[in-house]
DNA sequence: ATTGCCTGCCC
DNA sequence: ATTCTGC
DNA sequence: GCAGAATGGGCAGGCAAT
């Protein structure tokens, strides 16, 4: 067996290759950026945010099977010491240990490209005192995750650290039109309060949280003329063949600023009806074709509602304020409806800034949360803070001043979400029926999960299923629950249909007795091509169901036929319908009777 | 051709 | 997506 | 505070069975 075979270029590793995804190539012909390798890559982009340790396996858990795992002869045959020195790297890899990675790295240009020495790990490991060694895995674990998160190519990367080592690597390989950025996240907050407390003060903007698909938008105006367009959802997958509507946009964009060179947008694209303007559901803009699709046969229109640019003319924005970036854009680049009625629409998201004022800061939380068609608002601080001088040495232990920069890849809170359905009292919450589970599966096994919950039909006097759950329970309330419902006990759990109840699609693996009622939240009722709850009550003959449901809590307070029921469901969801502005008035019709709780309506504090 | 089932991706 | 848990 | 795990509804697309 080779030893001096380098496997990098290798087209796949076989144990990951089954379930990676042919991203890396796409990524590497793009723009034709200089691809250092002409493999055809199996690497999965987002799997660096899961472990470094494992993606870095890909390159070199190929080198070390080769080289050392399955390189029997520089191995006893038979029981091979198991912590032998040219396995450590292995096994580190293997326990998923992140210093395997920055081990790897820091040996990297010790690599004779065509003749690797496994001792070299160890021989490195073992010179440096283990403190230093950890500091510095940690260090290069941030840069190569930093570049990486910017610029997600194992082949540039590779390529770079092997010729210039991690010190130049930033240089080398930065951030680049056509390679998609891992987009900036925000934290779930549940009130404003949690903003005062989190920001303390700053300003900050409040954006309207649209219902569609976050869509990375790259363009660049090639020497010979040609406006490239690609555009990448939130995983980095390409999605410019989905909408030949958005590239057509930012074409004739670039034809009216005939100055620009290239841009990175960041953005909502969110299915628009053309007559009106108004916005349409997320499950109108998923009904959209996916694949190859041409201009003349999109049925869904769109609009891309802009909110932040990373890049423009060369220069890379992602450590520019927020404010920064936000006026360049907005300055640069209005608000634009192409003649061509065929052509996406290009808007900037409705926002509010804190400094306007309390009041209308609080109008604009109030609209967002009485129209539809949002989901609430994106809290995004707008500077960088300062420390100043006089604080600096002496006051508290300061936590890390907030930055306002495009932190990619991260759950910060200089960006916050602050979703209608987070905030108790708002959003939709109804009271169902446990009435089926299925057996778990990994740290689950022992227990029901996820449940399957019916509304009550006062009609038929039974149950009907509406949703699984698996989400809002803890490890606690699962083994009561366990308990509670146990195939031993045959009068509440039992394998087969028991109990009077209506299942439409759901084929639970087991059904429990209807006994009790628990508060189970959502953010919209969805109509289900396999529920059949309150089918009667929809124009399609579908039934609903809920999208995003979780466990609040048990309603002890509650028998089964005060759950919610048909009517109650039906009346939410047609609330929910066709509501951009302020048409829906008449509409609203939902009784808050006995079957719902909205007692607790309280206002959120601003 | 039509239907059903599975995968992969969106949220 | 949401949530809980363990480091 | 963060990563990891388990799994929600629902769509298009692809493939196999009818």
């Amino acid at each position: 067996m080779s030893t001096s075979k380098r496997r990098i270029d290798r087209p796949s590793t076989p144990v990951h290759s089954k379930r990676r995804k042919d991203t890396q190539s796409r990524l590497d012909s793009f723009f034709s950026s200089p691809s250092v390798s002409e493999r055809p890559g199996k690497v999965k982009a987002d799997s660096f945010q899961k472990s470094i340790a494992k993606d870095i396996e890909i390159i070199d858990v190929d080198l070390l099977d080769d080289d050392v795992v399955s390189a029997p002869e520089h191995q006893s045959s038979s029981s091979p010491k198991k912590n032998s020195s040219a396995l450590r790297p292995v096994k580190l890899i293997q326990a998923g240990r992140k210093d395997a990675f920055a081990n790897v790295q820091h040996t990297t240009p010790d690599y004779a490209p065509l003749a690797v020495d496994p001792s070299t790990y160890t021989t490195i490991s073992m010179d440096i005192a283990q403190d230093t060694l950890s500091s510095r895995f940690r260090s290069a674990e941030h840069l190569l995750r930093k570049v990486f998160v910017q610029h997600p190519s194992y082949d540039h990367i590779v390529g770079a650290l092997l010729e210039v080592g991690l010190d130049g690597l930033p240089q080398r390989v930065p951030l680049t039109v056509g390679i998609p950025v891992y987009p900036a996240l925000g934290s779930p907050i549940r009130s404003f309060e949690e903003i005062y407390e989190r920001l303390n003060d700053l300003p900050f903007s409040a954006e309207l949280k649209y219902d569609g698909q976050r869509a990375q938008i790259h363009v660049l105006r090639q020497s010979d003329g040609p406006i490239d367009v690609r555009v990448f959802s939130r995983h980095l997958e390409d999605m410019t063949s989905k909408y030949p509507d958005v590239t057509g946009l930012m074409q004739v964009l670039l034809e009216i600023h005939p100055e620009t060179q290239s841009l990175i947008l960041d953005s909502e694209i969110v299915a628009i009806d053309r007559a009106t303007g108004s916005l349409k559901s997320f499950q109108a803009l998923s009904s959209r074709a996916r694949k190859d699709v041409r201009l003349e046969k999109v049925e869904i229109s769109v609009g891309v509602f802009v909110f932040d640019l990373l890049y423009l003319d060369g220069e890379i924005l992602l450590d520019r304020s927020f404010r920064t970036r936000r006026s360049l854009m907005r300055n640069r680049f209005p608000s634009y409806i192409p003649e061509n009625e065929l052509l996406a629409r290009f808007q900037h998201v409705d926002s509010c800034d804190s400094e306007e004022s309390q009041i209308q800061l609080q109008n604009f939380w109030e609209t967002a949360v009485s129209r539809h068609d949002t989901e609430g608002l994106m809290i995004k601080l707008l500077d960088h803070e300062v420390c100043d001088e006089d604080s600096k040495g002496k006051l508290q232990a300061r936590k890390k001043p907030l930055s306002a920069i495009y932190d990619a890849d991260k759950r910060t809170f200089s960006w916050m979400k602050l979703k209608k359905d987070y905030v108790s009292g708002i959003g939709d919450s109804l009271d169902l029926i446990p009435i089926g589970a299925w057996y778990g599966n990994g740290r689950k096994v022992k227990w029901w999960s996820p449940i399957l919950l019916g509304i009550w039909d006062p009609d038929q006097g039974h149950p009907v299923a509406i949703c699984k759950c698996m989400s809002g329970f803890t490890d606690a309330f699962y083994k009561t629950l366990s308990e509670q419902f146990s195939l031993d006990d045959a009068s509440k759990c039992s394998r087969s249909r028991l109990w009077d109840c209506e299942f439409g699609g759901f084929k639970p693996d087991v059904y429990f007795k209807p006994d009790m009622v628990w508060e189970i939240r959502g953010a919209d009722i969805t109509l289900s091509p396999i529920s059949i709850a309150a089918c009667h009550l929809t124009s399609s003959s579908k039934g609903l169901s809920l999208r995003f449901p979780r466990f609040i809590r048990v309603r002890d307070d509650k028998t089964i036929m005060q759950a919610s029921d048909a009517s109650f469901l039906a009346n939410l969801w047609k609330s929910q319908q066709g509501k951009s502005k302020e048409q829906d008035d008449e509409l609203i019709d939902v009784d808050v009777d006995s079957t719902s709780d909205y007692s607790e309506m309280d206002d959120i504090d601003i």
